[in-house]
RNA sequence: GGUGCUUUGGCGGAGUGGUUACGCAACGGUCUGCAAAACCGUGUACACCGGUUCAAUUCCGGUAGGCACCUCCA
């Protein structure tokens, strides 16, 4: 497998460090409803892992889910996420992560996302945490201040290196001010303090005070709590490299003494209509906002393995249209070549895999299965690949239905119309199109 | 201001130093009880200007446009 490296800015030749491959997401802050652009990404790390499993590796995935600590800014003052939706929604910030947790979870499964095999709330690693601040100060690279406990970027020489960037070019061309009791504008807090009588409902007591873990804290906490740093695989969007990303490099470090990940995957954002996806520009979808207008996840899933994860994809229905309509026309087929299913392989499945193995090249698949001779034994492991439903939305005809078919099949030939299009009709109540080919009758579901 | 990405036919979107994917849509035809489908055929695109080269959409330089990040975001 190849894969893009943006630690080294290289396409590399994949090489595991162990016998299990470790993979890390960034996952969602559950706060809000998440749009269509987020599943984008988890499609991706999911095409990923399928990838990995497909070339025969073993994977350990972990998922976090972000239910503490993330402010409505990146810089240190605002607003805490969770707080505020709990304050809009008239619920505790535990109540709201709940919520949309579950939220996520019912999302995953209409999106086929095979499980993370850890699903890691923040909130359960508190304590840990802690220890990786104590250990961050007790190692020179962090200091307490008024309001929290700041990593100092100064002494961690390569803070800059992995999203090349320009500190001092930040500084001047930052809008927001400087008026903390930071060393340098580019610390970050790894733990807050509340102040007094501030409302926070999510506190813990750490340093005699009340407060809560910095916004880049648990991933490397939970990464060093599941994994075992360096993983080999961490996954994120691209906007996570220069922050996020960066600090999460920089607190490994400083805690633990470890490199943190080994090739590191970015993601790009989708657009739409042209424009990235905003609430104050309107143009925010979620899945079922898709579903509402009649596509299945599946087709979205469909649209987005028709390109390629490093580049910015425009969403316009107009496209997902066209990525329905292929997918249709592959269900098609598994229904055709169902029925006489000899339980062989084609061998054309090899240069699929290929394909995707080139990383996640799926633009690429996707025009070799379009052209490809496929045996049913072909499309289950495609379907393994890509987790688009294709089997499971095709074959399973009951018997009824089946026999039904066949009736209709009869009175056409006898040319008894009448009859055949009462039986079509009563198909299409079941759910079950017919359409006569010149190869004969095939079927599909609504 | 700093950093990075990007520009491919109607739409979407891969890829490649020479043979110019793929899907959808469109058009023509065959077939057809109807509906629908199926099948066959049709499209020579790669922002602009230079350079390198026998040859550039593909490499290099520049110009213009678009986008993103530097504020939470996948």
């Amino acid at each position: 497998m190849k894969l893009y490296n943006t630690a080294s800015k290289k396409l590399e030749e994949f090489k595991p460090l162990g016998d299990v491959v470790k993979i890390y997401t960034c996952g969602p802050t559950v706060y809000s409803f998440p749009h269509i652009g987020n599943y984008a990404a988890y499609t991706y790390w999911d095409l990923l892992v399928r990838t990995l499993k497909a070339n025969g590796y073993k994977v350990k995935r972990v998922l976090n889910l972000t239910d503490v600590g993330h402010l409505v800014s990146d810089g240190d003052e605002g607003e805490d996420k969770l707080e505020k939706g709990a304050a809009r929604e008239g619920k505790t910030p535990f109540e709201i992560a709940d919520y949309y947790i579950n939220v996520y979870l019912n999302n995953y499964k209409a999106m086929e996302f095979l499980p993370a095999d850890v699903l890691a709330r923040a909130t359960d690693y508190i304590e840990e945490d802690k220890q990786a601040v104590d250990l961050m100060t007790q190692n020179g690279f962090a200091y307490e201040t008024e309001d929290g406990v700041y990593f100092d970027t100064s002494k961690f020489a390569d803070y800059a290196k992995f999203a090349h960037l320009d500190l001092a070019g930040l500084q001047a061309g930052a809008r927001v001010g400087f008026s903390s009791e930071k060393l340098s504008a580019s610390d970050f807090a790894v733990w807050k303090f509340i102040k007094p009588g501030e409302k926070h409902a999510m506190r813990w007591d750490y340093l005699g005070r009340p407060g809560y873990p910095g916004w880049h804290l648990e991933c490397s906490t939970i990464i060093h709590e599941t994994l075992g740093e360096p993983i080999d695989i961490h996954t994120g969007g691209i906007d996570h490299v220069p922050v996020h990303h960066t600090n999460e490099i920089a607190q490994t470090y400083a805690a633990y003494g470890h490199e943190l990940a080994k090739y590191w995957l970015h993601c790009d954002f989708i657009t739409i209509d042209g424009q990235k996806i905003s609430k104050s520009l309107g143009n925010v979808y979620t899945l079922e906002d898709l579903v509402e207008r009649g596509f299945d996840p599946m087709d979205y899933k469909m649209w987005l393995l028709s390109g390629h994860y490093q580049g910015t994809r425009n969403f316009t229905f107009r496209s997902l249209e066209a990525a329905r309509n292929r997918r249709a026309n592959w269900r098609a087929r598994v229904s055709e070549c169902y029925l006489h299913d000899e339980g062989k392989e084609s061998g054309n499945f090899d240069a699929i895999l290929a394909a995707v193995s080139n990383n996640l090249n799926a633009a690429e698949a996707c025009a070799l299965i379009d052209n490809s001779e496929l045996t049913f034994s072909d499309w289950k492991k495609i379907n393994d690949l890509f987790g688009l439903r294709l089997i499971e939305d095709t074959p399973n005809l009951p018997d009824e239905a089946y026999n039904l078919i066949r009736e209709r099949e009869a009175a056409r030939e006898a040319k008894d119309y009448a009859k055949s299009d009462e039986l079509r009709d009563l198909l299409l109540k079941q759910g079950i199109i017919v359409k006569d080919t010149s190869n004969g009758t095939v079927w599909s579901y609504l």
